[in-house]
DNA sequence: TAATTAATCGAAAACGTTTTCGATTTTACC
DNA sequence: GGTAAAATCGAAAACGTTTTCGATTAATTA
């Protein structure tokens, strides 16, 4: 019924709760036989110590609290199995909450998380996300913080990043390569920086080729859904007869533009070619396959948890920190929407 | 630096600890004034009580455990979004843990929940699970259990389930209607529940409507997984040529087979129709596009958590406890790969 | 004014663990 | 046998909160 305690434990044994906490942990100044007596009583009352009790006294959680804009989402869930599979060989929790893109409740997730007194925290920014000071405040408080993907470079910590302009660039390039010379650009909601650095990368390749760059080839989603891919494909054939070529920041939305050409006859590659970014499972299955960029969603998690971990670690030692910004590799993964065949 | 304490603010304001604390929770027997200066000055501290001790003096940690085969999954995904909503508006937290279908990791993640002394936890099984000693445990020891999607029938718990059995049988009979004679099932390993009852239910369906079952129709797959679809839909063209339909235990797998067929020339749905089962969003983008069977991931996690909070604060008030299994309806949805048009 | 009631406060125990440090016992040695 | 060293144990404080119950003060009534 109840569960058991150290105080049990030394009650039918008739030692001290003392010398039973000890020897559970094998000090030294336990005999070997109580030892055994306590481990035997133990393991046979399937004795698991109280980890509010553990937790107050060491102050500490073993937990950590992660904050996502969306869970059913190709990339982040992909993050999620990395942090989650990082942290069971550390010994550690995750509990997930979901900001659904609002800076309003990532606001107050942080506090719930602080109130639970999480070791560490890992976000990822929403959308809506402009004011950091709610981060920053973490950082006062000495909160060990990772920010990954979408993060705030104004905030001092830790971060996992990849290289979002490079990528776009070379996104952007490989589109100039196979031959476009109108190429425009379904890009994300103004704030977020990975938005802005995607689309910094392709007006810099446009330019470096001496492609005039063109802010009416320039759309700007906001939910970066499906059917906004479809909405802007639509849109764009209605307002330009001559691209052949887009660059799209997310595949899902690529996915709703490939569908729409689809049905409206247009070829792709042929007509227009499309690459997207991310890598979504879904890219190499459509038809045609969708060009992408790679984003090793994954690896990153691992990666954020790792930081978040030793920062955890210095904390508590009272070591200097130094915030490290680690930067992942991305790869162009050509398919058949920017392919060229004769 | 440190966190502030009721014994901080207690010190100030001098006054005791137990009044404190009083104040902040509003008890009749502390006074107006002292209540306003106590909140006053926890405002301007930032007091956050310390949830371990809270936690220790209420024994209940306002946190729930879930453990899922798999993150990276669609229909998961959706589930974990139903219950972390759902658990937020009770004030919840929850503790993701991934079992990768193992049933060893799920056993050992089940200790480490209750080690944290989460209030409840939700599950839902590993393929590989076909002992139940761990969940029957559980119900010993009293901890609220709730299982979901794949559960096992044996164990005394609430669940929410679909019915796999009737789904199935519908899905089937859907194929039957379009005028598929020789229908193969591609099914999920031998163990879980809902593979058995969509096997069952596919049966069944056939000698409803006297079509002679033929166990050689019948493909048993591992790991659900793309690329078991590709080899089976080629393994089947082997084995027979005269199969015209085919019913997929899910969605991702009749992607695979899709996708195999495409490139074989095969044309689904006149030469092969296909149905599958879970209406993962890949499925209405593909092509051609596929009939499923929806099945509702987000209300089932909204649903479990539901159930699951009920049963915790029948606990906390030792109010008998009735196991409640609840039934989600789906929904065929016919899209090209089972279609009939002139 | 004295007695009663209402209002306000705080001491203390409890939750279960960890850890320090002093006390006791046993063993080893000359 | 006496002493020193080693081995073994346990009392007690601490972590921060909640809650009971008794104590004190202020307000009310006879």
């Amino acid at each position: 019924m109840k569960p058991v305690t150290l105080k049990q434990i030394a009650e039918t044994l008739g030692i001290s709760i003392t010398t039973v906490s000890k020897a559970l942990k094998d000090y030294p100044d336990v005999s070997k036989k109580t030892k055994r007596l306590v481990k035997e009583l133990a393991k046979t009352l399937n004795y698991k110590p109280n980890a509010f009790a553990v937790n107050l006294r060491r102050s500490e959680s073993k937990t950590i609290g992660l904050i996502i804009p969306e869970v059913v989402h190709h990339f982040f869930s992909s993050v999620i199995k990395g942090i989650i599979s990082q942290a069971e060989t550390k010994g550690y929790l995750v509990i997930i909450l979901q900001s659904n893109e609002s800076y309003e409740l990532e606001k107050k997730q942080l506090d719930l998380l602080i109130s639970q007194r999480v070791d560490g925290i890992l976000i990822s920014l929403a959308n809506g996300t402009a004011d950091f000071k709610h981060l920053e405040n973490l950082m006062i408080q000495e909160v060990p913080l990772v920010m990954f993907d979408k993060i705030a470079k104004i905030v001092n910590c830790s971060k996992v990043i990849i290289n979002d302009r490079k990528a776009a660039y070379i996104a952007t390039q490989h589109l100039i390569d196979i031959g476009c010379k109108r190429i425009a650009h379904f890009r994300g909601p103004l704030l977020p920086q990975n938005s802005i650095d995607r689309f910094l990368g392709y007006k810099k390749a446009l330019t470096d080729n001496n492609i005039p760059y063109d802010p009416s080839l320039v759309y700007i989603l906001n939910d970066m859904s499906f059917d906004e891919g479809t909405f802007y494909a639509n849109q764009l054939l209605k307002d330009h007869t001559d691209v052949d070529g887009i660059f799209i920041n997310t595949d899902l939305v690529a996915i709703g533009a490939i569908t729409a050409f689809n049905k409206r006859g247009i070829k792709v590659p042929e007509d227009i070619a499309i690459i997207g970014f991310s890598n979504w499972f879904m890219s190499s299955v459509i038809s045609p396959t969708l060009s992408t960029i790679d984003q090793p969603g994954f690896l990153m998690g691992k990666t954020a948890f790792k930081l978040l971990y030793k920062e955890i670690k210095k904390r508590k030692k009272k070591e200097p920190i130094t915030f490290k910004t680690v930067e992942l590799e991305t790869k162009l993964i050509v398919r058949e929407s920017s392919k060229t065949e004769i």
